[in-house]
DNA sequence: TTATTTTATAGCTATTTAGTTATATAACAA
DNA sequence: TTGTTATATAACTAAATAGCTATAAAATAA
């Protein structure tokens, strides 16, 4: 894998690394939203959702639809919850073998 | 998904989130190299390589074996390959979808 | 027109962090 | 012992950014 799309993955990781920005993910998963509605789910000031949301519409991870005074987000693929099954499972498996390592060390101690 | 949930979710994706990081992902991606062969690859300091891995190995990104004086690096599990693959497919996707957009924006100014 | 609603954005602050230099630690060699 | 090699870490700086408040912009209603 080339150096540039290196830097073309990191960022999307980026957008990502936010709570904040996976709360509005979670929120449009099940069809789009207006910013109102996305602002009540994600308990966040309006201010900072409609930030999150031109950076995550910028760099292409959702879409937008206006109607009216209302803008509709949704998301642009669903390639982001594949992802997002494969990290925790990943992190799932992580915590299996830190457990697993514990319960050894405590063996070990115990015999 | 819980918040906690998407807490950690959202710190893993952090870790992802720098350049430097996937590029040492992808020195050790074919098996387990030294700090310094790392170094050489990635091309970076060898202080700078050394906190990254440190941040992947307390995060269970990486798992480590030291023999001597030398430390040994591999991938704690291959998921990483799985969502970096899903990761680059969906800016493939956004790429195209932009490129249709502006492809029927300059159709529309030319007719 | 003026008022209201919805969303976007500008300006600011506090926090985080990637990379640097210098040094510490630890294993090995002479 | 002393010297060397490999890695980790401490201290620092500069840059990025999440969230805040206030305001702008734009569509609608009265």
């Amino acid at each position: 894998m080339p150096d540039d799309m290196i830097v073309s993955i990191a960022y999307r990781f980026k957008i990502l690394s936010e709570p904040m920005r996976l709360k509005i993910l979670r929120a449009i998963c099940s069809g789009e939203k207006t910013v109102q509605e996305i602002v009540n789910e994600a308990q966040a000031s309006q201010a900072n959702i409609s930030k999150h949301l031109s950076m995550m519409y910028e760099s292409g991870l959702v879409e937008r639809r206006k109607d009216g005074l209302k803008c509709y987000y949704r998301l642009a693929d669903d390639n982001v919850f594949k992802v997002c099954g494969l990290i925790s499972k990943s992190i799932e498996n992580n915590m299996k073998h830190r457990l697993k390592w514990i319960n050894n060390k405590n063996d070990s101690l115990t015999q």
